[in-house]
DNA sequence: GGCAGAAGCGTAAACGCTTACGTAATTTTT
DNA sequence: AAAAATTACGTAAGCGTTTACGCTTCTGCC
């Protein structure tokens, strides 16, 4: 019952441990025929090396740490870090190594450098960090330490770390460009902290759009600090209050979009017959509004997959110089923008709430 | 910048490695004056074990796994378990623990017990495994091996092993009495698999709450296999073509609710005038359907808060009797069963989409 | 003042693995 | 056929902790 050990193995076939250990790490130095033995019993017995025993010896752990902010976890947000990592854990138990999720909460200036329980016992290999709000100061510390890491939707200027995001500005383009495609000449844009990566490139992609069709920004772009439901609500309702109003709302992602929908909803104005509305990430709940909301797929689980593949290829070389990938979007027209004659690639159980 | 290890403090203080191990553990056989050196120094240079090395020599890897079946993990589907793992990593944390994540994949049949290479590997101390349809024969033959371990989400008959529910009986029990007392008579029910625990006890709660009134079950009660918006629409079409139709459709989780939403629609039923619907879970997407859904709400994160305890205190001590926990539930009246009379809570961003 | 017991501390082994080094046997080279 | 190089294996040290055991020094007691 008791699982069989290096040790055990080498007694019963005769050997010595240093010899079944060369064996199972196919190292040179071992005859054929004890490789072979060794190798069968080993398979027979169904031998995993004891973790903590080789990750002494190796300063190895086969052991990744997911890092979020502990505020953009869930508790009524929508799961969107929750989704990368389960790609991230798909990716490396392909690899044979594990995922530590650890969510970290606001600094608290007890420390003079912060840093992570996970990192200072030496419980993982490297550091897939997620979000667009962690401490600066403990990126550049990990960074600076020697822990490999990868970004996920964040980047930190003038550093070479990898990093891997969603490719918004393409998405922000085509989201706008085909809303102008439709007709639509007054777009406005509900934004978010222009310091997150994501939300910029979003803004640049509406303004790129726009001007590459020569026509001009919305009067009013609103910057909201928060990409909330509430946030957005409240900046619609500001938006309305405007002069003119537009004639399609693009919010930088999906809760403020379902905000604007609900503000629109409150002021007797039609969606998308008065107004068209779209959003950012397809969130789940994106599919069951009321209209269901047109938006731009984020391909999280994919992100995740992707950021660790990056830090398992460093950690496998760690001269690999850093790079920077982006994982493609796709435009997800729904029934929010109206515009019904888009091709529509919808997955079976969608647009439940069909209007 | 290299971490400091024992070995370091003792050179430092001009003791042994021993001494220094005696004084961070709390144990006897320091001086007090060598004692609170050691730890003042470690303090000072924020001393953590290294976790492969103390697991070497403890047996203890502080650190547990959470299981979960890869199908029922997102990729579409609505992020419960994740909601779930949240709420134990957040317990783990505050006692020093880790947790990893790992999806199994379906039984492949190529070793004769299941294993996970998590226990293989002594990466954990304890397990839990979260959801109803994990395999028995692998549950079972952890549980031989002698692996602590807390179900979350599903039970095991005739063993005897520490368990965490939500309160599903009662919670339908409420629901349906709601229904009952806003003068609803005919009220079907679209059921899931019925040996899932919580599926299982949901319908129990919905018999329970007809016979303590004096009514019948509603004459058609439908049993899916699956509990998906798919299931839910095509349950619910099939129950639009009896003879008589229900006044109320109590869904066993919300994902079918939200399929019933669509079946009612497209046949030009009102929702909640000609018949009301009223799901279970609570879901991120519940919020935000049209019309919002009525719903028993379940406390993802505490679930998860609570079986971390529990798998907590077996690990401090091994003998204590296992136990089964409910976690209660809470009626979240929103406008899909048109009983605005009743007490609504609601957080504020909810009910984006008001009617 | 002598002795038992306790307290404070060091020594060394153990956990399970990898790996540098040494040695004997085998193969290759001349 | 002797020397040199290669191969196959064992020995032992090391990774960072904890802990059983043993030695000294103190304390208290008669």
């Amino acid at each position: 019952m008791m699982p069989m050990r290096i040790k055990d193995i080498a007694e019963r076939l005769g050997v010595s441990v240093a010899t079944v250990s060369r064996a199972l790490n196919d190292k040179p130095g071992v005859g054929d025929n004890v490789r072979r033995r060794v190798l069968e019993l080993a398979a027979e017995v169904a031998f995993t090396p004891h973790g903590a025993g080789r990750g002494l010896s190796t300063a190895r752990t086969q052991t990744l740490g997911f890092i979020v902010r502990r505020k953009v976890f869930p508790a009524g947000r929508d799961p969107f870090y929750l989704h990368i990592m389960h790609g991230v854990e798909e990716a490396v138990a392909e690899r044979g190594y594990h995922v530590i999720l650890s969510s970290v909460g606001d600094p608290d200036g007890t420390r003079p450098t912060p840093d992570l329980p996970l990192v200072r016992e030496n419980r993982v290999d490297g550091l897939i960090l997620a979000g667009p709000d962690l401490d600066r100061a403990l990126i550049l510390a990990l960074h600076q330490a020697g822990m490999p890491l990868v970004l996920v939707d964040n980047i930190l200027r003038q550093t070479a770390l990898d990093v891997v995001l969603s490719d918004d500005r393409e998405g922000a383009l085509a989201m706008v460009g085909h809303l102008l495609g439709h007709g639509h000449e007054q777009i406005a844009f509900l934004g978010g902290p222009p310091q997150w990566i994501s939300t910029a490139e979003r803004a640049a992609g509406y303004h790129e759009a726009l001007a590459g069709a020569g026509k001009r920004a919305f009067a009013t772009v609103v910057h909201e600090a928060e990409t909330t439901v509430e946030s957005g609500y409240s900046a619609t309702r500001r938006l309305l209050a405007q002069a003119v109003v537009p004639t399609a709302l693009f919010a930088v992602n999906d809760s403020m979009a379902i905000g604007a929908l609900r503000a629109l909803r409150e002021q007797g104005r039609r969606v998308p017959a008065d107004v068209a509305v779209v959003g950012f990430d397809d969130i789940d709940a994106a599919q069951h509004t009321h209209p269901p909301l047109t938006t731009v797929r984020i391909f999280k689980e994919r992100l995740g997959r992707v950021a660790a593949g990056r830090l398992l290829d460093r950690l496998a070389d760690p001269a690999t110089p850093s790079q920077r990938t982006y994982v493609g979007t796709e435009l997800i027209i729904r029934q929010s923008c109206g515009c019904v004659l888009a091709p529509v690639r919808e997955e079976v159980t969608a647009g439940s709430t069909l209007a």
